[in-house]
RNA sequence: GGAGGCUUAGCUCAGCUGGUUCAGAGCACCUGCCUUACAAGCAGGGGGUCACUGGUUCGAAUCCAGUAGCCUCCACCA
């Protein structure tokens, strides 16, 4: 049973008060915060962007797929643009976020055709036009989806300028390109052995095609060598293809076979005789050293084929299952085929032996269906030339990866590229500007009257023209993104493309470097000579606790939305943000949401306490002006060390930075030096002081927490705005010179009262207990904060000494001495004796250590002077602390 | 098979070109506190042979080589 303790009971009730607005809510509500603010901005306009005589910064988001729905993945991507974008339009930057929607014509089209069979409408007995209103229809229904649940993440794009990759201009962009690049020789037509899908029945790039370990069998079937007794032995993984077998290959190095040269074998079940041929792609280590050749079925027995002249035997359906061609099991699937032809030639006697065999299978990456190798007509993409450039800006650091890890798998995906097929044989996409005639030739060209004019032109029939009935890689679209949602392709010389292009940030997953970040490169080039950004920026992947990838199939992955409802929007960006870096995965747990909401309610508790300040007309006391300088001097260091993680990317560092900024700094130490007696009232120089460094650090954490700095920007506490000034757009802070020095000397004071807090502590005296406090030397103006020493370690009394204190605690802190005398009972003689004799068992260690380097002549001769130096201020500061405990140690008799 | 990366406190990770903030941060943990901003908090504290083995160097978490374990990407061994 759970038991309540009285803080949770207490809680509970001023919870309960607070939502009769009793008073000042204890702890941050971010419900009412986010709803009033995201419709305040977008009433107000701030998200918008045109071009001005401003520097723009311009981040284009990465397309969800339009009928997608929120993920762990988008939540972490599209936060770190919101960051960066916001962070930029307070630095006064023309911060432009264009969003919009992939039509993704695979998985789209793959929905759609699932959900019309739940139905019970099949896609075969559909017309293209009849399938596509179906789709469209779809697509309005869920298309907004993800991109209102974007606004409930505070994104702050411009949503005028919302595109979809299948809008009337992109599309036209698309058919533009197409034909550009056709016209420079880069696309052509041709049949090629292509990774066919079974199950979408279309074709699929390279990139496409997932490959993953399968445990498989490994069948030693017997081929009968004609004219003799003897059989051959043949080790497949496909035994389902051998009606397609249309040679045996073996090795011409390979002795045991010699006798095989120039036989013909006979294919098992259907009796078809093949040649023997020879070539040295033949592993000879591999299986019996001996190969079927099966060229409509496997890409390297395809140029095999091509190389010996072979016919090509094509046994497969477009949906996997057999045709005349494998003379049995016809209309079988190539699975329940496989099966039943290895218990065939089981039966027949043409099994030698079956063996357990792992070996690489490619699969679809959008329907999971096995990929099947198959020859057809398909349009491809040279890449070779194209990708040239690509490389280039990557290598010569016009375009930055962020990690730079990610530029060596570039390289190497550049430099090995293959052409891309770009057809695909579906219907929801981009169809391809190639036209027919009724003698199968075709032209390209945008309408089919410029089709018929071209042909007409080549000389060629213009009867029974029709178009193309393939679309188009989804990629292909998403390549021209960048300078599309500007319709730079269409209309390069708008004012939008001019001034955006090229963008800043590109802000994505390492997955699909090749398939989209390559590409646009590739494409931003062909067009504009110009990269399409500057940098990439690559997250993590998200992750579960476990180390796995959040999967709607695992259900491992929390819900975007349920989070933010729980925790707030602020509290999940922050604990999104606090554990990934650049390119590493994140190990995703609740716990980082729950950190994000505390710390919210740590800034909404700081406000609290300034907020219930009676105030005083009165100027500063000294304990407050020199807080105050502190204070200004440590957030200008904490302001060069953020941007400076900007500067670098590292997120998650300028967000602890901010944290620590605020938790310890401005709360812990600032606050609390400042803050008045109980119902005692502040000074007002004062206030304004504290008023002015809450706004300052509301604007540095905006970027990330958006919601409640707008909210506490807006208190009457910091005075009457007019609507328009607003967080969103006040200036972001500048880093500023800081003093070093008075830094230093203020974490000698921290040290102070930490000391005599932690006396208090190790004694087990109440905080409540003041505690005398001697000093007998110091390096520092004391008068300036002996105040705040005997404010926050709770001193009664604060000495000067030009001697040591007998029976008391001595530490040093900086070159400090200090000395607090308790009351006798509470002094142990012999404790105290011990731990300064391990300080200084310590200091004589690290003495020695020192000295050593010193008297080393090698040292002193190779090593900088500045570290030398170094080494020369440890020696004497050593010595002199190793004094101050010798003396110490002997006072305490 | 090729390429890249990782291994630092219980967890997640910083540690730039080798030498004072070289052993850090946040969280978690332990102790004491319902102190009138915050128990989603305050104060204090304890945790690590920097994977292993060698080498370079006056000096190595940091550079080099090897070993082990893990991860990612690429690749047509039937």
């Amino acid at each position: 049973m759970h038991t309540f303790k009285s803080s949770e009971i207490r809680n509970f009730v001023l919870q309960f008060l607070n939502d009769f607005n009793m008073s000042i809510a204890k702890t941050y509500n971010p419900k009412e915060a986010e709803e009033k603010w995201y419709s305040y901005w977008m009433e107000n306009g701030f998200f918008r962007s045109v071009p001005d005589e401003r520097e723009p910064y311009t981040i284009v988001m990465p397309p969800p797929n339009v009928t997608g729905v929120l993920h762990m993945g988008h939540m972490l991507n599209n936060t770190i643009q919101d960051v960066l974008i916001r962070r930029a339009r307070m630095q006064g930057k023309n911060a432009c976020w264009v969003p919009g929607t992939d039509h993704a014509s695979i998985a789209t089209e793959a929905k759609v055709v699932a959900m019309l069979k739940e139905k019970g409408i099949d896609k075969k007995s559909l017309t293209r036009d009849e399938f596509l209103k179906h789709a469209w229809e779809w697509k309005e229904k869920y298309g907004g989806i993800i991109l209102k649940q974007l606004e409930k993440l505070g994104a702050s794009c411009d949503w005028e300028r919302t595109k979809f990759t299948m809008d009337p201009d992109l599309s036209e962009a698309v058919i533009d390109t197409f034909i550009k690049l056709y016209k420079e020789g880069y696309i052509y037509r041709g049949v090629r052995m292509v990774n066919w899908d079974p199950q979408g029945k279309t074709a699929l790039s390279d990139e496409e095609v997932i490959r993953k370990e399968v445990n498989q069998k490994l069948y030693y079937v017997r081929y009968k060598i004609k004219d003799s007794d003897k059989y051959i032995i043949i080790a497949t993984t496909r035994p389902e293809t051998i009606m397609a077998d249309t040679a045996i290959c073996i090795n011409p190095n390979d002795e045991r076979y010699t006798y095989l040269k120039g036989k013909t074998v006979i294919v098992p079940l259907v009796n078809r005789e093949i040649p023997v041929i020879e070539d040295e792609y033949v592993e000879m280590e591999f299986g019996t050293g001996c190969l079927k050749v099966t060229p409509a079925h496997d890409l390297n027995d395809y140029e095999l084929g091509i190389k010996h002249n072979l016919p090509v035997i094509d046994i497969l359906n477009d949906d996997g299952t057999l045709n005349e061609n494998a003379q049995i099991l016809v209309g079988e699937d190539r699975f329940i085929a496989r099966k039943k032809v290895a218990k065939l030639l089981e039966e027949a006697g043409q099994i030698e032996k079956i063996e357990d065999y792992k070996s690489q299978v490619g699969f679809s990456e959008r329907t999971d269906a096995v990929i099947e190798p198959k020859l057809s007509m398909q349009w491809f993409c040279k890449m070779e030339e194209l990708a040239k450039p690509a490389l280039k800006y990557v290598e010569d650091g016009t375009i930055k990866f962020i990690p730079e890890k990610f530029f060596a798998s570039y390289k190497h995906w550049m430099e090995n590229v293959k052409d891309w097929c770009i057809s695909r044989q579906l219907w929801w996409g981009h169809r391809i500007p190639a036209w027919y005639n009724d003698k199968n030739e075709w032209v390209v060209a945008k309408t089919e009257e410029e089709a018929r004019k071209e042909f007409e032109a080549q000389g060629k029939s213009v009867s029974g023209i029709r178009q193309d009935e393939d679309v188009l890689d989804t990629w292909f679209s998403s390549g021209l993104w960048p300078m599309s949602v500007f319709d730079g392709v269409r209309n390069p010389d708008n004012e939008d493309f001019k001034y955006y292009y090229p963008t800043n940030d590109l802000v994505t997953a390492p997955e699909i470097l090749f398939f989209w970040v390559a590409r646009m490169i590739i494409m931003g080039h062909d067009y504009t000579k110009k990269p399409p950004f500057r940098n990439v920026y690559l997250t993590g992947i998200v992750r579960d606790k476990l180390g796995r990838k959040m999967s709607k199939s695992l259900g491992n992955s929390p819900d975007p939305i349920e989070l933010m409802e729980q925790y707030g929007t602020d509290g999940v960006r922050v604990g999104m943000l606090l554990s990934s870096p650049a390119g590493n995965d994140l190990m995703f747990d609740v716990s980082y949401c729950e950190q994000g909401r505390n710390f919210a309610n740590k800034i909404w508790n700081a406000f609290r306490l300034v907020k219930g300040w009676e105030v005083k007309e009165a100027s500063a006391t000294t304990t407050q002006k020199t807080a105050a300088v502190w204070f200004q001097n440590r957030f200008n260091q904490a302001v060069a060390e953020i941007d400076e993680h900007f500067a670098n990317y590292r997120l998650s560092d300028a967000l602890m930075a901010t944290y620590k900024l605020i938790w310890d700094d401005f709360c812990s130490w600032y606050l609390e030096l400042v803050k008045p007696a109980y119902q005692t009232p502040i000074e007002s120089e004062t206030l304004e002081t504290v008023k002015n460094f809450f706004q300052k650090v509301l604007t540095l954490v905006h970027p990330f927490m958006p919601f409640i700095t707008e909210e506490l920007w807006h208190d009457e506490l910091f005075g009457t705005r007019d609507a328009k000034d607003c967080i969103i757009v006040a200036p972001y802070p500048k880093a500023e010179g800081f003093d070093e020095q008075i830094i230093k000397e203020f974490s000698t004071v921290q040290q102070i009262i930490s000391e005599v807090r932690n006396i208090r502590n190790s004694k087990g005296i109440s905080p409540k207990v003041a505690l005398p406090l001697a000093i007998n030397n110091t390096d520092i103006d004391f008068a300036k904060y002996q105040e705040s020493i005997i404010k926050l370690a709770n001193i009664s009394e604060l000495t000067f000494v030009g001697e040591k204190v007998a029976g008391a605690i001595s530490f040093i802190a900086g070159k400090t001495e200090c000395f607090v005398k308790l009351a006798s009972d509470n002094i142990d003689v012999e404790a105290e004796r011990e731990r300064i004799n391990k300080e200084l068992e310590y200091l004589k260690g690290f003495l020695t250590s020192v000295e050593k380097k010193l008297s080393n002549e090698k040292f002193v001769q190779n090593a900088k002077p500045e570290i030398v130096q170094n080494e020369r201020n440890k020696k004497a500061d050593a010595e002199a602390k190793i004094k101050i405990l010798e003396e110490s140690l002997a006072n305490l008799g």
